[in-house]
DNA sequence: CGCTAAGTTGAGAGATGTCAAATATAGTGG
DNA sequence: CCACTATATTTGACATCTCTCAACTTAGCG
């Protein structure tokens, strides 16, 4: 009844003619006797907002884990959608390649967070997940997640409070792209990591950025030496320290200032 | 044990303190028999991907019509997530306020688009949605909505799928807005906007715009005299035709290739 | 130790924003 | 029906931000 339930081993499929994909892909799957319950991650990740002793709900679910390597392709535009892959360890980006090729950064996702969303619009994903560093993901078989929570008054809007938080993600980084600097964005993007760090029990104030610096412009609408300018530009005004991959947050107050109260 | 089911006259609370919403909020609401299996917006609403002998399915939802006149909200950021809204006649956008009250457009409703589903993040309201002109909206109980597909397999997928949609459409809409000039946001909004007429029964090449040239900059984050410019250079090289809010599409493989070949 | 990718910095160009003024349009009340 | 007002739109001149192109520096890695 339930769809073959491992990972795929997804084949190295040609991807459609028109939208070239430069990027590896790598896989790696084996079944996890995967407690939700007991993992590190349960507060952020798929069992957030169900009740403690409701975790239990889980573990009817076939997860699997997958190691993705730096550089590498979780799943691709076009892939057919069977599963949303929870982050285990390690970070990815997403991406757009527009037809002509080029391609634009649209999320980036930490320990917890769960990708794959986008692909139950029409049963194939509709962006490349990249691995940003070596990680390794929980896969989630979607249609058995739905028949599981669906049954379930206690998980019953999980799969869509996941959905609408994406949305209501994508909507802010609209509204960031829509009205702000270089300067706010590059502000608000650092707060953004930060508070993310914090909540998965690192430090808040110190973290080693992922993303290159083309990445991050890519993420944020700009060009990468733009990021870097404003990087130093933030650095000589003592609100951060940059080196390279490294990032300080010296003022958090002040790039909130920088967000909140501009023009 | 399903929640109240009339769209709630919702009070006229007072928005939290930081967010000054300028609009006014009306609310007229009844009962109706709605055969969504009937309605000319079927292909297109709730029901577009369930089969026809599957409509039924939806008969069982408490559904209610409510008017919303022109400039009027129909809920505001932080406003109860009580229902999704199907649009029956009219148009919406929807807008993000900062803190700082600047609001964004991040999206345009036609008929048969669903509003709200932002909502079912945290319970409440993620956004504002303004009629563009007089509306009907179907109000649809979320919390039976959920109930209701969950426990029919052909209509399994409904709200996941209604929100995976948003997600592409919202990242294409940072594609756009990351990596497109002006011209060719403007061009990619009246061609989606000329497709979606389409889709709908109108002319495919003419229509009337319901947005003024500083609500569609605020969507596509251009400022008004950069829309107005816009339209006109592409007036002048005959690709459209813009009188006010009245569009006429010359030349859509002209539109289509501003965006597909550019840089 | 050299090689390559990543990052920094500078100078100048170009796209879009800002400010201001002139029209045009729609709605309102007489 | 008309005058009047507020709102929307167009257009121009100029400012500014970010991009582009190019050179150089640094870091990481075999």
């Amino acid at each position: 009844m339930h769809p073959a339930v491992t990972p795929s081993l997804r084949p190295r499929h040609q991807p459609p003619a028109p939208l070239p994909f430069p990027m590896r892909s790598s896989a790696a799957a084996h079944a996890i006797a995967s407690p939700c319950a007991t993992c590190r991650l349960r507060d952020i990740c798929l069992p957030a907002g169900v009740h403690e002793e409701q975790l239990s709900a889980f573990d009817r679910l076939t997860l699997s884990r997958r190691k993705v390597a730096a550089g590498d392709c979780l799943y691709r535009q076009g892939d057919p959608f069977l599963f949303l892959y929870a982050v285990h360890s390690g970070s990815f980006k997403a991406t757009l390649t527009r037809r002509d090729g080029i391609d634009q950064t649209t999320n980036l996702f930490l320990g917890g967070d769960i990708l794959g969303l986008d692909g139950a619009a029409n049963g194939a994903h509709a962006s490349n997940a990249v691995a940003l560093e070596d990680a390794e993901v929980c896969a989630i078989p979607y249609d058995q997640l739905t028949r599981l929570t669906a049954g379930n008054s206690a998980t019953q809007h999980v799969i869509g409070r996941l959905m609408a938080r994406e949305i209501v993600r994508d909507q802010r980084m609209m509204l960031m792209l829509g009205t702000m600097s270089a300067e706010q964005r590059v502000a608000g993007f650092l707060l953004n990591v930060a508070r993310r760090m914090k909540a998965r029990g690192y430090s808040g104030t110190e973290f080693h950025l992922r993303m290159t610096r083309a990445e991050i412009g890519s993420y944020l609408a700009l060009k990468l030496e733009t990021v870097s300018r404003t990087f130093r530009s933030l650095q000589d005004r003592r609100l951060v320290e940059v080196n390279q991959k490294h990032v300080r947050i010296c003022d958090p107050e002040g790039l909130a200032r920088l967000i909140g109260l501009n023009e």
